[in-house]
DNA sequence: AGCACGCCGACT
DNA sequence: GTCGGCGTGCTC
């Protein structure tokens, strides 16, 4: 019998570990082995963080650990270090973090096939010189490293990730490549497929529990050599990684915002490090974090500024609205007014020629909803503070609980006018393109029309077949696609970002408008049209020029005076509850409770700020009441106990109330 | 997260 | 009477 007591991180939403004592069979376990334990009056999955020489727990009668679970392999040491860092970091149960990397079912030998077996590998094409310099400087250092890879749109970082993996895998290591969601097309993975026949395992949330288990067993057993996935496959424990690739590592979609709100980039990072292995990040538009990583010598910068092929960028015009709106007030337009006469122009022409373009609407803020002519009534989500959006011609929708009512015909706030529609959508856009241009084919990109992984392969799939003339879309289609007949790109109102209350605003709509303009003219040059308001804003001005340096600088100056981040960092503390009273009182007592904190201690007199408590953007959400409290500080690790410190004890919060921390927060919401 | 406990309405 | 609705609190 081992003697003395084990700390065990056990499933569920536990602050601490709790002690047990060995198993009955008297089996020695490690650091890092999954075991099963009694948990209240069930048994739960827990890991082994650590084992005491005595048998000394206060008030509590230890419990004997059940056993090690078989179905569990042991983690390895670098992952151990990494996932404690997580919970840690981002303020989560350990528990909890430990169990996310393991699959959701038992181990099953049935082959899987979620990827195409190719039998012949296709070899590389002949590399531009800048992919060959870019390679040369990376193969110099096999241990930890950060290295950013800014290449524009077109010039070629997949090829050189392949090459990367060819010497992992000739090493005999594995490798893991992580992309956004919504850029793992069975496109990307044939690619990765046709190079490395029978060699790639994938990841990602829309595999059915089966596939994802049997992936992760052909990862974890080294059976498969590459793992390509979504942000979640940054948890699958390989035991031989070489390398780590982040592609499009500006994405906001790698920030989680749901349990445990990680950062993929930051975490793989942390994960690289905690291996000694280098990381490779791509991006055309690199987030401003990376960016002044770069700039203070903390990441290797590469840059690919050629497409390959010497294609040439596309050629940026902007449209002002204001003008246009001018010239309409003289001379009427049969134009619908959100369309201008230069990129209906445009549009005729590329029709004309047989080519295919593309209309994109950053649909958040200007979706279409219902008004009421007489008295200026919009109906409203009954769960939360948004009005509703108008479906068809009848359907009225809210976009964050999914609740619908049918349009009425007379308003029921003034009882006299008729609702109609306001403002612009992908749908609107898609009648008055028909009936302009009767004889185009359209197909419309968002989140109504494609739903589903298989529907976004149909029209990828159109598209390549040249069956569609115009692609009418939100930026979900603004990533990562590649429609090699796309000619012309219509930003149809750039503006729409501007205003969005967040200090990434501007940045984002930066590399919004690059990544669209990346998708036209990949055979040959194509145009595309910006449609604004704002023709003078820093970020359509620096798109324009394609000037991604001159646009991090100004954007990175103006951080550091607002104390933003990268420069400070910030912690969103979101309280909320069903009583709207109730909630704010715990909201109030929050910040208090932070005020108090910081006037105490010294250390936070200075550089840390407290702000609100303020009801959150979306005040009212599926049926909860919603505050935050924001704290911003010039050191993340001041930040981290900070937050610690009000979280800790619990006891302050009333009953009713729950607060959630989210480290590095993304969505404003 | 689960699971028990406890306090209220409503059903054979 | 007791069945079951879910708010509350605890887990070594």
């Amino acid at each position: 019998m081992t003697p003395g007591s084990y700390r065990v991180a056990v499933n569920a939403p536990l602050r601490e570990v709790l002690t047990y004592l060995p198993p009955e069979s008297g089996e020695a376990l490690g650091r890092g082995q999954s075991v099963m334990v009694p948990l209240g009056q069930r048994r739960a999955h827990g890991v082994v963080v650590g084992h005491d020489e005595n048998v000394s727990n206060g008030p509590y009668q230890l419990k004997a650990i059940y056993g090690a679970s078989e179905q569990r392999p042991p983690l390895p040491k670098a992952y151990m270090t990494w996932l404690e860092w997580l919970s840690s970091y981002y303020i989560h149960p350990l528990g909890q973090v430990l169990d996310s990397v393991f699959p959701p079912l038992a181990r099953n030998s049935r082959p899987s096939t979620v990827v195409k077996d190719h039998r012949v590998r296709i070899p590389p094409p002949p590399l531009t010189a800048e992919q060959q310099s870019v390679l040369g400087s990376l193969a110099e250092n096999k241990d930890f490293q950060v290295h950013l890879l800014h290449g524009v749109t077109g010039s070629g970082k997949t090829e050189v990730y392949l090459h990367l993996l060819e010497d992992v895998v000739a090493a005999g290591k594995q490798g893991l490549v992580l992309v956004p969601e919504i850029a793992l097309t069975p496109q990307l993975i044939e690619r990765f497929s046709r190079r490395f026949p029978g060699q790639i395992a994938v990841l990602h949330s829309h595999l059915t529990p089966r596939e994802k288990t049997n992936q992760w067993w052909q990862a974890v057993t080294k059976d498969k050599k590459i793992l390509i996935g979504a942000r979640s496959a940054l948890f699958c424990p390989l035991n031989d990684l070489g390398l780590i690739i982040l592609d499009e590592e500006h994405e906001p979609s790698y920030k989680q915002d749901e349990k445990l709100k990680y950062h993929a980039r930051d975490a793989a990072i942390v994960l690289a490090r905690a291996l000694n292995i280098p990381i490779v990040l791509g991006s055309a538009t690199p987030s401003l974090e990376s960016w002044n990583n770069v700039v203070q010598s903390k990441f290797v910068l590469h840059t690919m500024a050629q497409r390959v092929n010497a294609r040439a960028m596309p050629d940026i015009q902007v449209v002002d609205l204001r003008a246009e709106k001018q010239t309409r007030r003289d001379t009427p337009s049969r134009l619908p007014f959100w369309l201008s006469q230069r990129l209906y122009e445009e549009l005729q022409a590329v029709f004309s020629k047989n080519e295919q373009a593309a209309l994109f609407l950053n649909r958040r803020g200007v979706a279409q909803t219902a008004q009421c002519k007489a008295c200026g009534f919009a109906p409203e989500c009954p769960n939360c503070s948004v009005s509703l959006t108008l479906h068809g011609l009848s359907h009225l929708v809210c976009h964050f609980c999914d609740y619908s009512e049918r349009l009425v015909e007379i308003c029921t706030n003034c009882k006299e006018g008729p609702l109609e529609p306001l403002g612009l959508g992908t749908e609107k856009i898609e009648a008055d393109m028909a009936a302009l241009f009767p004889a185009i084919r359209m197909a419309r990109a968002d989140r109504d029309e494609v739903q589903n992984r298989a529907q976004l392969e149909d029209l990828i799939s159109t598209m390549e077949k040249r069956e569609v003339d115009l692609l009418i879309g939100t930026q979900m289609i603004a990533k990562g696609l590649d429609f090699p007949y796309l000619n012309l790109v219509g930003l149809v109102l750039a503006d729409v970002g501007f205003h969005w209350p967040d200090f990434r605003a501007s940045e984002r709509s930066f590399q919004l408008m690059t990544q669209v303009s990346g998708r036209s003219g990949r055979q040959s040059p194509g145009r595309v049209i910006i449609q604004t308001y704002n023709p003078q804003h820093a970020s359509i001005e620096y798109t324009v020029r394609g000037d991604f340096k001159g646009f991090a600088q100004l954007e990175l100056d103006e951080r550091q005076v607002l104390h933003y981040p990268p420069f400070w960092r910030m912690a969103m503390m979101r309280i909320q509850g069903v009583d709207p009273d109730n909630t704010k009182q715990a909201a109030q007592l929050l910040a208090r409770r932070a005020q108090t904190l910081q006037a105490q201690n010294p250390k936070y007199a200075e550089n840390l700020q407290i702000l609100g408590p303020a009801q959150a953007p979306l005040f009212k959400l599926r049926a909860k009441y919603r505050y935050q409290v924001m704290i911003k500080c010039d050191s993340a690790q001041r930040l981290n106990h900070f937050c610690r410190q009000i979280l800790t004890p619990l006891t302050w919060l009333p009953s009713g109330a729950k607060v959630q921390v989210d480290i590095d927060p993304f969505q404003m919401l």
